[in-house]
DNA sequence: TGAGTGATTGACT
DNA sequence: GTCAATCACTCAT
């Protein structure tokens, strides 16, 4: 089988919701030093401009920078002091949206993903941000590494999941006034890896 | 300068 | 169901 090629920088012009949306079915791979891991993406959430959930709401901050730079590239951010969760940034330089991946099937690198998660189900690799930042060993060194091919972090290109696949829902762990009830989640119907069922 | 909150998870009752 | 882990940021002193 042909090695998928890398998602390319046009991927990450469009809408922020179409991305996300389009993200399901594609590949994404950490070559660590450890070796190669990944998998499915198959949980995705929007993040957009004026939008209050977004980390980039209330303006730039060194943490969130990322969100600003160039389409293309890894937004990888620290939360609830001790968990990491992975984004791919979109949209032009200077306009801050990103799809924060949530869930991935596990693919490649298995049984070095349960070693780092300590957990042998596979279910439970990937199942939730934090969980797959731990599986893939996502951290402050991958944020802003450019996903298109250019480093050890990379979306391949893979599978359209068809929109009737496609399940839409409101984000999740959002609290009130937080456009909580905005439908920018996205999930592939009946797969086993979600964050939730 | 400090209290409050958060795009979470896993251990525990 | 509850709660601790304990960082980055916002907002109110």
């Amino acid at each position: 089988m042909r090695r998928p090629l890398p998602l390319p920088r046009g991927f990450y012009l469009r809408s922020t919701t179409t991305i996300a949306r389009a993200l399901l079915g594609k590949l994404l791979i950490h070559e660590s030093p450890q070796g190669r891991c990944g998998g499915i993406v198959v949980e995705a959430e929007a993040y957009l401009r004026d939008d209050p959930a977004s980390h980039a709401f209330h303006g730039k901050t060194p943490r969130n920078a990322p969100m600003f730079g160039p389409p293309g590239h890894a937004y990888v951010y620290f939360t609830y002091g001790n968990h990491f969760c992975f984004n791919a940034v979109c949209r032009r330089e200077g306009i801050a949206e990103a799809v924060l991946i949530r869930a991935i099937e596990p693919t490649s690198g298995i049984d070095l993903m349960r070693a780092r998660r300590r957990r042998n189900e596979l279910r439970d690799l990937c199942s939730g941000p934090g969980k797959l930042c731990q599986a893939l060993r996502l951290g402050r060194d991958q944020n802003e590494l450019d996903l298109c091919g250019g480093s050890v972090l990379t979306i391949y290109e893979g599978e359209t999941v068809p929109r009737k696949r496609i399940v839409t829902t409101t984000r999740i762990g959002l609290g009130e006034n937080r456009a909580a009830d905005w439908p920018l989640r996205f999930y592939v119907r009946h797969s086993e890896f979600t964050s939730r069922k």
